[in-house]
DNA sequence: TTCAAATGATAGGACTTCCTATCACTTCTG
DNA sequence: CAGAAGTGATAGGAAGTCCTATCATTTGAA
């Protein structure tokens, strides 16, 4: 993380205010830095409540997927372009996931360039576990109502939309 | 980064479904993992356009802190504070400016523990083309008007307030 | 059918960020 | 005015992500 005591001022804005006055698309700046900044602020308090549990939140939603799959395999390529990973990332976190004894690696039937990645019962527990202690802190999102959120998901999900990261309607 | 290919629905989405049938805060999860995903296809767009001009985001954030600096010159732990990172993250950053000349660094003149950072002539013509750069982009963020943007600016700011990120009114 | 192209996964390397530990220096306190 | 506590910066190390390169396997086209 970065700095425990907060800033007197939103330096966010005040960047915004200097650029207002030199370059136009000061919204613009403003807007992507607090998506960054929020972001930092969520993986901080996600990654931290997840730590007690030995998980990421990447490895977190990894575990999550695997549970929610009907048979609770999935093919490393599959976990890959569902998660949007990189995939020597899935790589990585499966190994660690299966280091920890929470997913286990098999051959795929046909296809013998494919690896099943299969939760483990070990596996699903902890994904429980995780889950309560990510619910119990609202997975860091604060100072939201309902409403508020549903529009900011509404907000992002158009950036997503226009940016080409899925194609459909929602 | 992740896909080339986008896939044929809003994977965040149908997790948020799922989510819902099983359990209580699928909106806040919903809002969590797109702000994660926004700011992957932000940075991503971001460091693209500034790969040519070899900053990342981070870096450019630095020197155009340093170009809005009264006299082009900051202290180390005052540019940690201001960007909101870690001491070595500062290090690191102004090692590899350096390395550039884009900035120098030198001796406070009172306190000999402080190392002062002065951008140089280079880096103020270097944050200059990659400005232009950026916003020739728009920083990445397509699909809102200005007053879409200004929202989710409004909406992200409330939440780095409720998290402590800064203290005083906007 | 056979060979080129595409796909799936991984190894090795680079980069970024953070953490802990450390050292130099400054400020506070008795 | 000493010693303790705090501050500023960096080195070394761990973790995570991505990239390129590679190898095995499968698919597709002539």
């Amino acid at each position: 993380m970065a700095s425990e005591h907060p800033l007197p001022f939103d330096p966010i804005d005040r960047a915004a205010r200097i650029w207002q006055d030199r370059i136009g698309p000061a919204t613009t700046m403003a807007a992507v830095t607090n998506v960054m900044r929020v972001q930092q602020i969520l993986l901080s308090a996600v990654d931290a409540a997840l730590r007690p549990h030995n998980l990421t939140f990447a490895r977190y939603e990894a575990l999550a997927l695997l549970v929610f799959s009907r048979q609770g395999s999935l093919a490393m390529s599959v976990m890959g372009r569902r998660l949007q990973l990189h995939p020597t990332s899935v790589t990585n976190i499966v190994d660690r996931l299966q280091a920890d004894h929470l997913v286990e690696r098999a051959c795929h039937p046909t296809d013998r360039r494919t690896t099943m990645v299969t939760i483990t019962e070990a596996g699903r527990h902890r994904q429980k576990t995780a889950t309560v202690a990510l619910t119990d802190i609202d997975f860091g999102l604060v100072g939201l109502d309902n409403a508020q959120t549903s529009q900011l998901t509404a907000l992002l999900t158009q950036v997503r939309r226009a940016a080409g990261d899925f194609v459909t309607d929602p």
